[in-house]
DNA sequence: GTGAAAGCGCTAACAT
DNA sequence: ATGTTAGCGCTTTCAC
């Protein structure tokens, strides 16, 4: 028989009437605002511990801010945002402001509904990681909103953005690679059309780095992409695509571990082992890049920095939101594991 | 030269005076509430279309809703969640909710963390998956705010469940490699030392449902259970206790395949060949189970189902909080894969 | 340094 | 069926 009116919520009001002030000066304490001695601090204190006070946000946020950041990542799936998340929570947590993502979006369409959402609940900045909406979009969310842009290159004078250097990535694959002696180092890339976001997004600068990577080493010739996705089915769709090369290439440089995964399971369909037929590569380092049983040679992107740096430049644009933009590049590591070796011979 | 200054944003009494109408009016249409007539909601509709409106939502939850669930998830990083935010969302985004997720915690201290922010931003329900958090604190939350809690067995009257069978998950297991001959089947389960939850918690059942399975079928004697954790080093751990038994078991059900994954590492380190020397089965189908290389057998969960279904109690309860609480237990299936076969000869 | 009073954008009573 | 009015809980002028 347990009563279901819940309980009224403390307010602001009863805090100043327990501490015998105005809510003026709780609301002053609250904020760490100027303008309140010492002793009002101490008696507000009191009083709000005793009552078990605890401020409604959404009211905040109609006056003021809400404490709120929101973060959209594009796919909960992708082990590798889990480390950006980190970063930011981790930066954020010895403040007031409180973290609460979107849930995970796949197109333009889903990510316009998830940030009006959180410009609706009154966020006091944004970080969008890896979103693929257009540039117009962006800039029109961080007219509204402090945002930081997260794993898309092309700056901004509306948003900053924190990225990693994905060219100088690809670069440590191709060189890893041929450090061992490969010679014919085939890339499984991201099929992109939209010319924007062929500038823009982290698989295009992935590949561009690859070709680069190739012609400094003299491997002109050897240059081969095959176009699929970044997901398991487009790894082994393109590995199979490879296999029917008149040549077919030593090694495999994969533009995200996932597609690696779909690399890997063709190959083993296709009776050849790794890596003592063809070295495979992945990038992301991504958890189970890590586990035992696949070990995959893959590029660690420090996802922590990542968080850790959008949310700094977040917190700078919410205190002044006038500053210029600003862009980090963060630079990546090799991380060499079992599924990379010499050529046969 | 971009004007800093974000354009005042379009208010219900804008769309009022637009539409020649009164801002309660507006607010009715909004919420489909009763008293209006279709002309009136159709002048609304249009005012609204033009002047672009969307309603705050922290203004909105100062007196009636914000329209907004919050889910807390305890671990990003597991790949089993995925899914029952699938569901969750799927279920919802027919309706006028928007889906937001706290960030990863672990501990009763990070939960009490979110589901307070969640509270304090007016949230309208909240779906808490897997919490470790008191019996009564979630008793708390729950008299606050609407509260379904998912894949955590125990009954309250003030929360509705959902969870996955998991005696029966466990069950499935244990017969399956019964069936292939095996007799020595040894069990890794997650440690738990809290009483209640030892009785609510998923490790807690699966250990239970193993020991049960193994009883039933006559192999009282071949029980043997090493207590570690949920987790990859978990897992390699507890395979490397088992390997020091006199006996070694033939078959290994590890009650995550988190941790079956360290089972995996610890074998390939002994040099022990999986399936040919010892079966290894895990829980929870996790994305990475299905991967080629590694092909695990595994409990498949039916995450979309248990999501769902709690996005229905849900949302039924926002719309009765008197009703009575509801339980429902969703069966999960066995996924055979390459790690498990017949004992060696 | 402190407090009274006027909103923020919306919904819920209460008229009409 | 429609409009008027009074708040929701907090922050922000602006007096003192």
């Amino acid at each position: 028989m347990e009563p279901p009116a819940p309980p009224r919520r403390v307010t602001i009001v009863d805090v100043a009437r327990h501490a015998q002030v105005s809510t003026t000066a709780v609301s002053k304490v609250l904020r760490n605002a100027y303008g309140a001695s010492p002793q009002m601090q101490a008696k507000v204190r009191r009083a709000i511990d005793e009552l078990g006070y605890r401020p409604l946000a959404a009211a905040r946020g109609l006056r003021g801010q809400t404490y709120t950041i929101g973060v959209m990542l594009p796919d909960i799936r992708n082990p590798f945002f889990p480390e950006i998340l980190d970063g930011i929570t981790g930066c954020l947590e010895e403040t007031d402001y409180q973290v609460l993502m979107g849930p995970g979006c796949n197109g333009e369409k889903a990510e316009a509904r998830v940030t009006e959402a959180m410009i609706d609940r009154g966020m006091d900045g944004l970080v969008l990681v890896a979103p693929v909406s257009s540039r117009a979009h962006l800039e029109h969310v961080a007219s509204v909103v402090p945002t930081v842009v997260v794993g898309r290159h092309g700056h901004s004078p509306a948003y900053d953005s924190v990225t990693d250097d994905d060219v100088a990535g690809a670069t440590l694959v191709v060189g890893h690679l041929a450090a061992l002696g490969h010679r014919r180092i085939a890339h499984i890339e991201h099929h992109e059309t939209d010319p924007t976001r062929i500038a823009e997004m982290p698989n295009a600068q992935r590949a561009d780095g690859y070709r680069r990577a190739m012609r400094n080493l003299g491997l002109d010739e050897e240059i081969d992409v095959v176009s699929t996705s970044y997901t398991q089915q487009g790894g082994y769709e393109g590995m199979k695509g490879l296999l029917t090369r008149p040549h077919r290439p030593t090694a495999v440089f994969a533009g995200a571990d996932f597609a690696a995964m779909g690399v890997l399971e063709a190959l083993t369909e296709a009776g050849l082992s790794v890596p003592g037929d063809i070295s495979v590569a992945g990038y992301d380092n991504t958890t189970f890049a890590a586990l035992g049983p696949i070990s995959l040679t893959s590029v660690d992107q420090a996802g922590r920095e990542i968080g850790a740096n959008a949310a700094r430049l977040l917190l700078e644009r919410i205190a002044d939101r006038g500053k210029p933009s600003v862009q980090v590049k963060l630079s990546p590591a090799l991380v060499p594991r079992r599924t990379t070796a010499p050529p046969p011979t």
